[in-house]
DNA sequence: AATCGTTATGTTATATCTTGCATGACCAAT
DNA sequence: ATTGGTCATGCAAGATATAACATAACGATT
C-alpha cells in the first residue's frame, strides 16, 4: 500500500483453523480437541494428556464429552480403579477422527501455502519492488 | 460468513477462518473486522457499521485501532462534527486490504469446496453403511 | 450560540470461559 | 481393609472479553 520503507508484511502471516460444526446442535470438533485425543492415545490417560495440554482435567473432560454428544458418538473409553488409579483410551471412532483430521489439515496446509504466496504477492505487489 | 457449507455428514459441516497475524506485535486482521470495514465503506460511518454488525461502537472503534497499530496503516479516515455529526470513510489501504482479503476467501472456498468433500468422503466410508 | 449526531476514550458493569476445589466411585496392589 | 491415583461431576472462584455508561471534542445547520 501507499508509501512503504520496506515490507510492510515481512513479519504478517496467514493463519487458519478448521473446524467441524453443526446448524442446529452445540459444540464443535477443532484443532485443540484433536491434539487432545492424541495425547489420550499416547498416555492413555485423560489426566495426562489434559496437563499436556496446558488445560485444567475439569475442561479436557468436558471438551470430550461435548464432542462425543456432538458427534453421537464415543471417542474414548475409559475405567477407573485399578493398579494405576484408571486409564483413558480411544475408541476406534476416537482414532478414525484424528486419522481423517490429520489428512484434512495436510490438505488445507498445501492449499494455505499456495494461497499465501498469491496473497502476499498481491498485497506486496503495490509497495514492493522485489519480491521475497 | 466464514466457511463453506461443503458436505453434509449427518447434518456436520466443515467451516474454516483465515485470519492474518505476526509472531511478534498483538493483533490481527480477521473475517469480522472485513466485514466491519466494508459497513464503514457502505455507510460512511463507525457507529452504523457497529450497530450493523451488531457490536458496541466501543469495541468496532477499539478493533479498527487495533489492526491499524498492528498493520502499520490507516484503514479509516473520520472526521466529527458537522451535519451529520461525523462520518468515517476507508482509506486506500483499507479498501485494498479488503480487496485482498476477498480474494483470499475466494480461494479458500475454492479448496475447502474439494477438501470437504474428500474428508467426508473419508469419514463416510467408515462409519455410514448408507452414502447420501 | 445552541443543537445534534458522531467520533474518541477512559471507566465500570456484565457476561462468558476456565480453572480450582470438593466429593465419590472404582479397583489392583499392599 | 486400607491406600493411591484416576475417572466423573457439580459448584464456587478467578480471569477475560464485551457491552454499557459517562464525558468531551467537533462543526455544519438552525
Amino acid at each position: 500500500m501507499a508509501g512503504s520503507k520496506g515490507s510492510k508484511y515481512f513479519n504478517i502471516f496467514l493463519d487458519y483453523q478448521v473446524w467441524l460444526k453443526a446448524q442446529n446442535r452445540e459444540g464443535r470438533v477443532d484443532d485443540q480437541l484433536i491434539e487432545l485425543l492424541k495425547e489420550i492415545g499416547l498416555h492413555g490417560s485423560l489426566k495426562k494428556a489434559a496437563i499436556k495440554k496446558g488445560l485444567s482435567y475439569r475442561k479436557a473432560w468436558g471438551d470430550i464429552k461435548e464432542a462425543e454428544e456432538f458427534l453421537e458418538l464415543s471417542l474414548i473409553v475409559s475405567t477407573r480403579g485399578g493398579k494405576d488409579g484408571g486409564l483413558s483410551l480411544l475408541t476406534e471412532d476416537g482414532r478414525e477422527l484424528i486419522a481423517a483430521f490429520d489428512e484434512l489439515h495436510y490438505q488445507f496446509d498445501q492449499a494455505i501455502h499456495r494461497i499465501t504466496r498469491q496473497f502476499f504477492n498481491k498485497l506486496n505487489k503495490k509497495d514492493l519492488p522485489e519480491t521475497e
